[in-house]
DNA sequence: GTCTATATTGTGATAGAC
DNA sequence: GTCTATCACAATATAGAC
C-alpha cells in the first residue's frame, strides 16, 4: 500500500497475508482482514468465495517461498563447502525478510498434513534427485562420515529454528532485548556456516 | 483412561491436552473436548470456568515439560562433551514420547509472546547463570571457537526441528514413508551428538 | 465493484433440574 | 457432580441496492 492505491485484489492479498501469517487460519478473522484492508467483508467474498479459498492463495505462495529454496542449493556444480555457504547465506537473508513465514507454514502443515502432497507437486521438487545428486558429490569430495539427508536436515534446522523460537530465545537467552536478538541473527550466517563446515570432517 | 475410570478432572485434563496440543487454542473446540471425554460442555465449565483457564492448565504443564529440561543439561560438573551427549540423548527421548509438544508450545508462544515472562519465572530458570556457568566451562576446556549461546541454540535446533517439521520431512525426504521417518529419528541421538562434537574444534 | 443488511450456523458460557 | 436446555454473541457467508 504505497501512495498510489493498487487494485483491490492486491490490497486484499497483502492484508490477508499479514493476518493469516500472524494468526494462522483458525485465529484469523475475515472481519479483521476487511478492516485492515479498508473494505468490508462482503468484498472479500466477492473476490475469494470463502475464507478457505483466500487462505489457500496465501498459503500456497508462502510455501513456495520458503521450501523450494532448498532445491536451488543443489543446482550448481560448485564444491559442497561453497554450496553450503551460499545456501545458508541466502536462506537466512530470506528469513530475515520474512521472519514469520516458517512458523506459519510449519503450523499449518501440522494442522493439515494432507496439504503437503499437493504443495510438493506444484513446487516441482524431486526429492530423490536431490538426494542422489548430493550423495554423489559427497562421495566424490570425500565427505563420507555423514548421510546427505542428515546434512540437509541439520542445515535447515540451524537456519530456521532461531526464527520459529524467537520469543523463547529473546526472553531466556537475550533478556527480552530485541537488539541482542537481532545481533544474534545478524551473526548467524557466519556462525551456522562455520559450525556445519567444522562438523563435516573429510575422511 | 484405563479400565478403572479416573476422576473426572483427570479425564478432562487428559482429553483437553490431546485436543489443545493437536489443534492449538484457536482450533480447539470445547464441544470436541467434551465429546472425546465422554461428558458434556457444561461439566467442562464446572471444573474450569472458561476455555482460557482450561487451556492455561494444559499449556503451563506442556511448557514446563520441554523448556526447563535445557537447564538440567547445565547442572553437573562432568566434561562438556559428556554433557552434550547426555542432554541430546535425554531430550530426544522426551521428544519421541511427546512429538507434538514443540510445535504446540512454539505456536502458542508466537501467538502470545507475553505469556513467556510468567512461564520462565515459574520454571525457575536463570538464564544468566546458565550462560556464565557454560562460558566458564568452555574456556576451561579450551572450546574457544564458539559462543556458549550459539552452542545452546544449535543443540536445541538440531533436536527439536525434525519433530516440528515432521510432515515436510516425511513427504520430501522419506517418500511419505512413516517407517523411514521413524528410523531417521531413531538414529538422531547418535547423529546429532556426533555432528555437534565434530563442530566443536578445540583450540 | 462496492456497499448495507441479513441469514445461518457455530461456539463459549450459564441457568436450573436432578 | 452431572445433565438438558438455552442464551448471547461471534463469524462465515449471501442477498440485493446502488
Amino acid at each position: 500500500m504505497t501512495i498510489e492505491d493498487k487494485n483491490t485484489e492486491t490490497i486484499i492479498l497483502d492484508t490477508a497475508r499479514i493476518v493469516f501469517v500472524e494468526k494462522g487460519f483458525d485465529g484469523a478473522r475475515m472481519q479483521e482482514i476487511a478492516d485492515r484492508a479498508g473494505i468490508n467483508k462482503a468484498l472479500l467474498h466477492y473476490y475469494y468465495r470463502s475464507k478457505q479459498k483466500l487462505f489457500e492463495a496465501i498459503f500456497d505462495e508462502s510455501f513456495q517461498k520458503i521450501i523450494p529454496r532448498v532445491l536451488e542449493f543443489m543446482g550448481s556444480s560448485i564444491p559442497l563447502a561453497d554450496k553450503i555457504e551460499s545456501f545458508v547465506s541466502s536462506y537466512i537473508d530470506l528469513l530475515i525478510t520474512e521472519p514469520h513465514l516458517p512458523s506459519f507454514v510449519l503450523h499449518e502443515l501440522n494442522r493439515n498434513p494432507d496439504r503437503i502432497g499437493n504443495m510438493v507437486l506444484k513446487s516441482g521438487i524431486n526429492p530423490n534427485l536431490i538426494n542422489d545428486q548430493l550423495a554423489k558429490q559427497m562421495t566424490k569430495e570425500n565427505y563420507t562420515k555423514i548421510e546427505p539427508q542428515e546434512l540437509v536436515v541439520n542445515m535447515i534446522s540451524l537456519c530456521i529454528f532461531p526464527f520459529v523460537a524467537r520469543p523463547i530465545l529473546q526472553t531466556v537467552l537475550f533478556e527480552k532485548d530485541s537488539e541482542k536478538y537481532k545481533r544474534f541473527i545478524g551473526n548467524r550466517k557466519k556462525e551456522v556456516t562455520r559450525f556445519i563446515l567444522n562438523a563435516l570432517e573429510k575422511s
